[in-house]
DNA sequence: TATATTTACGCAATCGTTCCCGATAACGTT
DNA sequence: AACGTTATCGGGAACGATTGCGTAAATATA
């Protein structure tokens, strides 16, 4: 079993009591400095470390802050992870990661197992087939910070760390019409996510911009966003179905991307242009290529915790 | 700031002692049916939850486990961090992740921070950097349970689940051989390794089996297991100029394989085979089609799990 | 009725740490 | 010599929860 040595064991080896022992070793100004260099080298000598758990529950702080994702087998948050690590590592603060696979159940249940596990600060990215925020507000007027980014919801009050979605999606729209395209399909996300109205606009934007026609059959929304394989293979047959087939479809995400590539190539469809937001690495490989709208996620992750660490220094 | 309910105002607001709801919430024999049904309709009135922290602090035990991994941006592990997910949450653990990046301190220092962290127990894939294990051997004499997966230790005397490597790696060899190559090389990470070593043999009884020669000169490792792009690019080059270049190569990993395929459509190269050990959905799609030996990461997670958490009870 | 047994609850210790207070020296001041 | 300061340290409560032990009342037994 464990037997850690803690600072009682340090009081009764030196003859000190707890108080003198947990001053030398917080460096406080109480404290003679024979005793606090007996306490330091015997505490060294044995490797004595602090023991966090009673750490956090008299401090009532962890040190530690939550990341909810959808999913981290998605390029576009494991990299914004490693830009949050990046942050939070260099402050003294530990990422606890946790997934919803896009349930709103999940993303409630694990919400309220970080914030009873006592992390100073929340970092979300909501679930696709989140509506009800009640779950955040709640914590979030109880005083826990909490920093959005990605997917954000507008109705909480807090740092929203996005980027530019809108001119992202007006962009690879434009391309796909640059590079010939007439007919642009869009297939994206669950409809109600903050992500995708806003490349939903950028979208209809780059195609009023160059004169062609928005058609509503022609947008696809996957509720799941891309987590069932179902959806994004009927949007793809609906969309091969119209009396006027598309001639490039401009997705809306990392895990649509792939589904999509998915399903023409099962499907063997052919001579369809494809752009999308994705920030897979694998995917750039594609031939013929899938022009993607890569975002900075690392810079974002980090961008999203220095707000964060920003909100829960501001505390104490 | 927060001032969540606790048991002690819960016996002030009825007018009991704290042992008293505590036995109530604990469902003890030592209460009166009238009592324990006042606190619980009270704790359920007021939405009580207990203090995980305080909870770790008293029993010494957090119902968490810990993960150590190289990258979640890795197919392999993704998938296992979902079935590790899977089994954990069923039998109430939480799940800690923890990255290395192929860092040998990093993996140090995330090891100890977890293990102080008071996890009930640990699951790991060692870095491809790391050799000494001297960390994690400390841990598990002083009780820590460990189980390992993917990459194993064989030192230290616990259960170790992985995939039988040996043969993914000859049959992907002889996939090549069958197709039609002559010159298989291999690309394949640090030394080391255990799934390094274990795909090697496979390899090289392949070549053995179909009375090819074994030339060394076509092994290639790569210590930082893919995470650094050059070595990767450096191994290619010097493949690609030896005197009889090879017409296919096998690779040992998933990161390796994207980088591989990074280096190749870089370089222009052309009329080279691949095969290798990849998970991820998108390498797949590949054309002409990379031949991947994918591993059953998601039950690989479940069953060192189902391994673990058995230890971890077989404790208490 | 007197004793034995059970039931139901409170007290206090415990986990590891911090920190407010009070205590005790040594030292300086008058 | 008597008192005030200061430096240094120990005692003990607190954080939130569990649990062994003691004990009172209630019930059962003789």
């Amino acid at each position: 079993m464990f037997e850690p040595v803690t600072i009682k064991d340090i009081a009764i080896a030196l003859g000190l009591s707890t108080s003198t022992v947990s001053r030398a070793l917080r460096d406080t100004h109480e404290i003679s400095a024979a005793t606090k260099k007996l306490v330091l080298d015997y505490a060294k000598e044995i490797n004595y470390q602090p023991n966090p758990i009673a750490l956090s529950l008299k401090e009532r702080r962890s040190k530690s802050i939550g990341v909810v994702v959808s999913e981290v087998a998605n390029s576009y948050f494991s990299q914004a992870i490693n830009g949050i690590e990046s942050i939070a590592y260099n402050q003294g603060y530990h990422v606890i990661i946790s997934q919803t696979h896009e349930s709103y159940e999940r993303e409630v249940i694990n919400v309220n197992h970080l914030a009873s596990r006592s992390v100073d600060g929340l970092l979300i990215s909501v679930s696709s087939l989140t509506e009800d925020i009640s779950h955040l507000k709640n914590l979030h007027d109880k005083g826990l910070p909490i920093v959005f980014f990605d997917r954000i919801a507008e109705e909480i009050n807090t740092h929203k760390v996005t980027s530019n979605n809108e001119n992202g999606a007006f962009d690879a729209t434009q391309h796909l019409i640059k590079s010939g395209s007439k007919r642009i399909a869009h297939l994206t996300s669950s409809s109600h996510l903050s992500i995708t109205k806003e490349r939903l606009i950028g979208y209809k934007n780059a195609l009023n911009a160059n004169g062609l026609l928005i058609d509503d059959s022609y947008i696809k929304y996957c509720s799941h966003g891309g987590m069932i394989y179902e959806e994004i293979e009927n949007a793809i047959k609906e969309l091969m179905a119209l009396p006027e087939k598309p001639d490039a479809i401009f997705v809306g995400g990392d895990r649509l991307c792939t589904g999509c590539l998915t399903v023409l190539k099962k499907l063997k469809i052919n001579g369809i242009s494809l752009a999308g937001f994705s920030n897979s690495d694998a995917l750039d490989l594609f031939n013929p290529s899938l022009t993607s709208v890569r975002q900075p996620a690392f810079e974002i992750g980090q961008l999203a915790t220095e707000k964060l660490l920003q909100l829960i220094e501001a505390k104490y």
